[in-house]
DNA sequence: ATTACTAGCTTCCGAGTAC
DNA sequence: TGTACTCGGAAGCTAGTAA
């Protein structure tokens, strides 16, 4: 009997719930739930997982203490490492999100006009972004998804700096073009200190975007973030 | 018709296969051997795959180009999601690696014992290193696969530095245990400057490991990587 | 050459139930 | 409670073959 990828699912959802691959405890209807299947199904998993070496049980009391192998963690490692490949592919074809305009709280505005910010944004962006930011909230779970990535995605990278009276975080720019090609000079941006939400993004241009393409608040925009062309600015470790 | 888990695996070869989620083309007996089925059968994936609303085909002549829609993107991404948490559990956990002992090249000992290497290993190790290094064969492929993970992994970083005749590459460090605590002071490294081999593993100590372990050439060696508690000395872009 | 239908065999699934 | 067997129906797979 040769075990099949929901068998190796199974494995995956067992390490999550065992929080490891050691002593994990765990009844089969409480298997069967998380993996969708009735108590019998998941008591068969685990007999076939068993004879295919992928984990082994001891009995305790009434249930199983399982522990899955170096077999059955390989197992899972390998089916880790297809879809790994897939969603890199994608990543590097470039991210799509897809937003509704929403009016922005102008603080945006302000921060982009700071000098400490403007030479960078001509430096390494080639423009001055417009004196106003585009504020979008993401649409769909597959847009909220793609921003997540962008954080793992290379970035022009512009430094914070500090005057007299406070300090200014650092800003990520990751260019991008709107609506299909109809405006292609812009560029998404995470600021350091924002707080985290993912269903929001901000957009920079060196023209007004609402403008330049036309569209008032509740309208939708189509953002495809592009690879960045210049190298990070730091190093991993 | 639901899409089971062999169908969103068939939607990641698809990408893979055509670099990308758009205009992909294939036969149905090349998607077959890709997925490990019948010619029959990956058409059929095909047909149900689009009447799920994952991908669109248009005809080509004979053949089909095919293109995954966002919701056929968003079920990989959802199942890479899944998978990829399992593995960081098994991260998080620490890294398990079994090597066979081989006569190093002499290099390693070299390297160590210069100045601008062994403040640094003081400094942040602790102690400084034994004047020579552990060389491992790794022996299986989980092991190989734990050394990929190791990459992406925290580390104590030592810096490269120069000479007045040349320069030397920086040195990540990944403490870790060898035989279940027989030595318990240990670090893998990872040099900038070693060509690519991901079959090999370079271990340092304080003290002489061999002597330490009581080993010799072809002896088997478990190497346990526990997570580095000092944070990286760079920021990701 | 393609894709994809049908027939028939094999596997999977879950309700019932034994232990 | 637990686990895991049997068994009937559903779904999956492939060879043959039509288009």
């Amino acid at each position: 009997m040769h075990p099949n990828t929901q068998h190796i699912l199974t494995l995956a959802h067992l390490l999550k719930f065992g929080k490891g691959r050691a002593s994990i405890e765990i009844t089969t209807t409480e298997l069967g739930s998380t993996i969708n299947r009735s108590q019998q199904s998941a008591s068969k998993y685990l007999v076939e997982l068993e004879k295919a070496g992928l984990l082994e049980r001891t009995k305790a009391g009434q249930k199983f203490r399982i522990i899955i192998t170096d077999r059955g963690v390989d197992e899972v490692l390998n089916l880790h490492e297809t879809l790994k490949s897939s969603v890199e592919i994608l990543e590097r074809s470039g991210l799509q999100l897809d937003g509704k305009l929403v009016s922005g709280m102008g603080e945006g505005a302000y921060y982009m006009s700071l000098d400490g910010y403007r030479s960078q944004f001509n430096e390494k962006l080639g423009y001055e972004p417009y004196a106003g930011t585009l504020n979008l909230k993401l649409l769909n779970q597959s847009s909220m998804r793609m921003r997540s990535m962008m954080d793992n995605y290379p970035s022009i990278f512009v430094r914070g700096f500090a005057d007299s009276s406070r300090s200014y975080g650092w800003v990520k720019c990751y260019p991008a073009i709107l609506n299909d090609g109809a405006l292609d000079k812009a560029a998404v941006i995470v600021l350091e200190r924002t707080h985290y939400d993912n269903s929001m993004l901000e957009v920079i241009s060196p023209v007004c975007i609402k403008d330049s393409l036309g569209i008032k608040n509740g309208d939708s925009v189509k953002v495809f973030v592009t690879k960045a062309s210049k190298a990070p600015q730091f190093e991993n470790t």
